[in-house]
DNA sequence: CTGCACGTTGGAAGCGCTTGCAACTGTGAG
DNA sequence: CTCACAGTTGCAAGCGCTTCCAACGTGCAG
């Protein structure tokens, strides 16, 4: 395999020269610069990223630390992140932490801070204040996406603000037997974010003068089929049945649509439904939703990542919102007229 | 922050033997290793990636080139690579080229060959002829996954003989008239499945003697929404009505279903529905199905990339058949009496 | 007791680049 | 014409490890 060398030679230069070349860093006459190149193409050679990086100090890889990728968030963000990478000519390395604190506690000491990256995104996850100080500790930049971490920039949604828009929403076109989908109980530990949008929700009730009733309140694990499993017991159970789901996520609002449908509910005039997230399928189910646009949200982290890593060493951790958008679709719609509230 | 030395001192050994007891590799006494262990805990020191890399030649890590990991198929196996991968102390680099051909064309050259990974997964990628010889050139194990990919090893399903499968089921259950949901021809270029699929449809077709109606052989782009739209034009068309579809993934099944319940069609009475895959949401639909075991075969591959990097440099190429599994749900019966088969 | 094989250790030469430094070149100002 | 200065270039010292090699105990057979 070619090296450096190589390359110096049959470009007639000095491998300092042919380096700062094919780097891109330090000053080379436009014809140093052209020889060099060619002389690699030529070649078929490229700089070895280890040699460059344990030289340098600079990794041009970014870790990416997830919850899980089979889940529609984690992965648009990962899209988003990715392609933003790849154009900067950075490497991902993804640490997909699904299963259980183990392997997370490994990926955080082990791999992270062998000195792999250069900065790391973490999506979604809820670190313990230890886990934080050991992020923090590598000295390098961190993003988090779509949930809180203290002492790092982080790019987040407004997530009781557009709850609290979804339900008035639906308070709006004249609900007021309204049910809540939020996240489980065992995502807490890992993404704030049910409780923030449930405060949302309660928070629109309020303002309303409606009440929040506890059999209302169901939950389920961001995916289809979990709130498809939840919907049913809420749409088919024995208690009185509310006109409108709000629901944290899109996935658990088309569960929700799903076991409607199931006992013959028509959405939206038996039933209203709206979600959150601006996931794919929103079209086929006519959901109306919020959207979050979660690749941007990726390609915004690493944009705001790779500046701080040219300039200066020490960006303030800044908290950016990222701006959603409301979709309404044909899911909502005003109750039925038998249930309709009287005032 | 320390370094070998550092710990060397410490230790009061020197750098090679703490180097030996670090990375596992040599003799080294057990009393040795442990001082060499504890002196590292202590400082808090872990072996730079890339200095190791530089001097060994490995990189402990792999890359996995993926069309999307935003689809069932490629997110599922990445977590079972991931997993897998994070399990042998491996890194995964993910390159995700979806967009277009430009990207990828850079993947292939600048990242791959800068000899940053030991080996590479190529998922569901059809290459051409130059970019496959580009990948056997850098020569490191390859495995493709759900593909074809001739040179190297690669783990793949039985896809002519299950869609022959799938297809056989509806017509043991009295079908005959089956349409087929196959994918898109602008993925052809990326997947040889579809046509696969096709060809173990057309064959069970044959063998029962049922004709194949070209109105009925539709395509789809592989996601629910996009099924569901080709399903709407096959059911809410004009032309008759098949009894069955036979959908090339599970997502496309589900697309068809949806479509199917609009038209107020039901799942199986008036139609059976079956699909390929063993996704998540088969259960939520009563979707019969063929599970592949797609994290199984991310994991399957890491298996054998990592046999193959530990052992002989050159292992023979092999190519695996990934064990399948029939899952027979509700959305398969016997077809409607009125236009049931006369013999 | 001697010799040999084997397990263990340390010295030191790289791995293939980047970059500080100094030397060199050409330019425009004085 | 000389000098200061900015743009280029090459030399060589690392970056932080791995691993070849030789040296050094051991234990055991001869």
């Amino acid at each position: 395999m070619p090296g450096i060398k190589d390359v110096a030679e049959r470009a007639g230069l000095s491998i300092a020269t042919v380096s700062r070349a094919l780097s891109g860093k330090g000053n080379v006459s436009a014809r140093s610069r052209e020889r060099a190149q060619n002389a690699a193409a030529e070649l078929g050679f490229v700089l070895s990223y280890h040699a460059s990086s344990l030289a340098s100090g600079r990794n041009h890889n970014v870790g990416v630390v997830v919850p899980s990728v089979h889940r529609w968030f984690f992965s648009s963000v990962v899209e988003g992140v990715s392609a933003t990478l790849l154009d900067a000519g950075y490497d991902l390395t993804l640490y997909n932490v699904s299963e259980g604190q183990e392997r997370r506690h490994s990926v955080l000491n082990d791999f992270l801070l062998r000195k792999r990256v250069d900065a790391v995104i973490a999506v979604s996850l809820e670190l313990s204040e230890a886990e934080i100080q050991q992020l923090l500790a590598i000295h390098r930049p961190i993003v988090g996406i779509g949930g809180p971490l203290p002492g790092a920039s982080t790019i987040r949604i407004d997530d009781s603000g557009i709850a609290r828009a979804a339900a008035r929403h639906l308070i709006q076109l004249g609900h007021s037997k309204i049910a809540h989908m939020t996240g489980d109980a065992a995502y807490e530990q890992d993404f704030r974010l049910p409780g923030t949008r449930q405060a949302g929700f309660k928070k629109a009730m309020k303002d309303a003068g409606l009440a929040i009733r506890p059999e209302w309140q169901v939950s389920a694990d961001f995916t289809i089929q979990g709130a498809y499993a939840s919907a049913r017991q809420l749409l088919g159970g024995s208690v009185e049945r509310p006109t409108a789901v709000f629901a944290a996520s899109d996935e658990m609002a088309i569960g929700t649509i799903l076991a409607a449908r199931d006992f013959g509910l028509r959405v939206p005039d038996d039933l209203s439904v709206i979600g959150i997230d601006g996931h794919e399928l929103g079209g086929v189910f006519g959901l109306t939703t919020i959207d979050q646009d979660a690749r941007g949200q990726g390609a915004l982290a690493v944009r705001r990542l790779l500046a701080g890593l040219d300039g200066a060493g020490d960006t303030e951790a800044a908290d950016t919102e990222f701006p959603t958008r409301f979709v309404i679709r044909s899911s909502t719609a005003v109750p039925p007229v038998d249930t309709a509230p009287l005032h």
